[in-house]
DNA sequence: ACCAAAATTAGTAATAATTCCTAATTTTTA
DNA sequence: TAAAAATTAGGAATTATTACTAATTTTGGT
């Protein structure tokens, strides 16, 4: 991968949150830092960094792919009511072990807990 | 929800599936048996039978939702090579326990494995 | 069975997320 | 410093899905 301003703008946007952004979120942030940033090259190097390991896409969060710059091994949690998106600590679950009864080369499993968050749960009792 | 024969076909349809199609295979399928079907009925309907509970949908797959007939706890495993989708029996793995540090209130969880499929390995020692 | 209210439909338009395309520019190589 | 390779902006195209609307079907009470 050669280097390029754009990307450096975009890892650096994405480095930033703590929270994981979808491709649209993240362009309002890098796109007002350098108006000249397109749609194109925004997706094209998230999926570039994502593919070289740099950073993870997430899916099966919402409608849109989601990014997130922390690439040490963790699971998610979204709220179905608010759709905040939390981290859970791989160290917070028992992690699964699977019987591979030769079938598949597992290479790596994602878990998304859902259900509902502290403070969705507070507002409802109010 | 009123009975409808449009729903019924596209109940019946996903349940001649043993693996868990996308909308559009499945409308390729329910065209076949009624051409008057639309994808807007049947968006709507598989929608309407996942909200309650009759099938489930499966997000996080690929770049569409899958559907499953199969109600009954399970978690699936996708090849990155063939993409094709298997189920994982929930015997099969230790299911994760989480410290829920009264954070979140989770009421259920997908576990996505990722790897490659036993006959996609075959094919590359050719 | 009959009828009004509610639910559902087909078909199409609209939207959202993402990828593709192309000519121009930038980065690397040597 | 010039040629080759990679990357870009911007817009068109594609894919997946939802929204809209007038017509039809289903349902529950009589």
């Amino acid at each position: 991968m050669n280097y390029s301003k754009q990307r450096e703008t975009i890892l650096d946007t994405l480095r930033e949150y703590t929270v994981h952004p979808s491709a649209e979120q993240l362009y309002e942030k890098v796109h007002s830092k350098d108006k000249t940033i397109s749609k194109g090259t925004l997706y094209r190097n998230l999926n570039q960094l994502a593919a070289s390991g740099i950073i993870k896409k997430i899916d099966g969060l919402d409608t849109s792919a989601h990014f997130d710059h922390n690439t040490h091994e963790h699971y998610h949690f979204i709220c179905n009511r608010c759709k905040k998106i939390y981290d859970i600590e791989k160290e917070d679950v028992k992690i699964p072990e699977i019987k591979q009864k030769d079938e598949f080369i597992i290479t790596n499993h994602d878990i998304i807990f859902k259900g509902i968050c502290k403070e969705c749960r507070k507002k409802n009792l109010d």
